[in-house]
DNA sequence: CACCAAATGCGACCCGAGTTGCGTTACGCT
DNA sequence: AGCGTAACGCAACTCGGGTCGCATTTGGTG
């Protein structure tokens, strides 16, 4: 089963036995998605339109709102591809260390105009249109999950209370950081994302996140 | 002094000695931020059009452009009606009771659709313009300043080490809460609510947003 | 290899957001 | 009360996003 679960009938690799799953498609796909990252970095999500997709990409502009409808579907559809990389977790031998190297790996990211611009802008469709919205969803809850281990071996080391919930951990170390981000739009530097992860270690320790007990 | 801080050189208030601080300009004003929000509630924000401000406010669509000069701007205005409220924090008796309350207070405000339509256009808005996220910044900082008293009462009741930083605290409650709504895309539950109070009120006790110790 | 359907290319068209120039109204001041 | 100017109303225009109908290419299939 390819990392693409399904979602609206329009993109992704068409179900391996329908449709034709042939060349030309996927490298029209390839190509768009390429000029879509591309334009991101360039002149960011307000300013990215199907028309520069079309000529960056060489697909005719018809072809784009047919197969993506709108600027909103280009992204969500390279949302999907970003979603399948392979990122882990870090694992610095203490809980406490890998928390802070998530909350720094984060910072870094949206530090970096050109990281940062791709992720904001999936943030932003989201607004604009339910599937980004829903693309967006699936991409951190799949992120997440892969933060589990992370929160079993501090289970196992005894740094945090048996129960807790991986998820809620690595949810509360993130949070501080988009919501300065994105939301009161304030600066953010190392020394907040260290406490984003002094906060959430504490309330971890404090059994805040354990289900029983 | 006016609450509205100045900005631009466009809307509010022209300084109480400059241009005319007349009648008309005022009412007109009113009326487009009155046809603002309500154009929010209808359409939400990436459906509110210039035009319809237009039509719902009774000013002519060039006034509008001249003195606002885009949707993102008209929210940015609207936003600092918003802000001239008179929202003050609960107070419960306990440090976890106001956290709580506080918690509860913004998960009500957002399953509302109706009372979080404005807000979310907010958020959305400064992704597209740099006025709209000054506003928010602007918003955001006198929101929390008004979250002082509720830490320094905790503060008092020895509930928190003293020296905590008050702004941190009320922006590690609501942070949790806002990345669900805008960030994650996932459900909001008076449950992920209250653990979100929970985890701030916990790592205040540990002391990590103090700054001395 | 020939055929059919899917997918793309292509240009013309429509519509609405945003702009411009000018005439009109109303506020503020003497 | 009367004047000057800021603020607003108005209609026409421009321009780019998005759509439509049809021709063309591509890939799977018997």
């Amino acid at each position: 089963m390819p990392p693409n679960s399904s979602r609206t009938p329009s993109p992704g690799p068409p179900a391996p036995g329908t449709a034709r799953p042939g060349g030309r498609t996927a490298r029209t796909r390839a190509a768009v998605r390429d000029a879509v990252l591309s334009g991101l970095v360039e002149h960011g999500y307000p300013g990215l339109t199907v028309e520069y997709v079309a000529e960056h990409s060489g697909v005719h502009k018809t072809t784009l709102y047919r197969r993506w409808s709108s600027v909103e579907g280009l992204i969500a559809d390279a949302l999907d591809l970003a979603g399948e990389d392979s990122w882990t977790p870090p694992d610095t031998g203490t809980l406490g260390g890998d928390l802070h190297a998530l909350a720094q790996e984060v910072a870094d990211t949206f530090g970096d105009p050109a990281a940062g611009a791709a992720p904001a802008a999936f943030i932003a469709a989201a607004f604009q249109s339910e599937q980004a919205a829903e693309a967006l969803r699936g991409f951190y809850a799949e992120r997440f999950g892969r933060c589990a281990p992370l929160v079993e071996r501090a289970v196992a080391r005894g740094e945090v209370p048996a129960g807790t919930d991986p998820g809620a951990l690595a949810r509360a170390v993130s949070a501080p950081l988009f919501f300065r981000l994105f939301i009161t739009r304030e600066p953010l530097d190392r020394a907040v994302a260290g406490q984003a992860a002094d906060a959430a270690l504490a309330a971890a320790r404090a059994g805040v996140f354990a289900s029983t007990a």
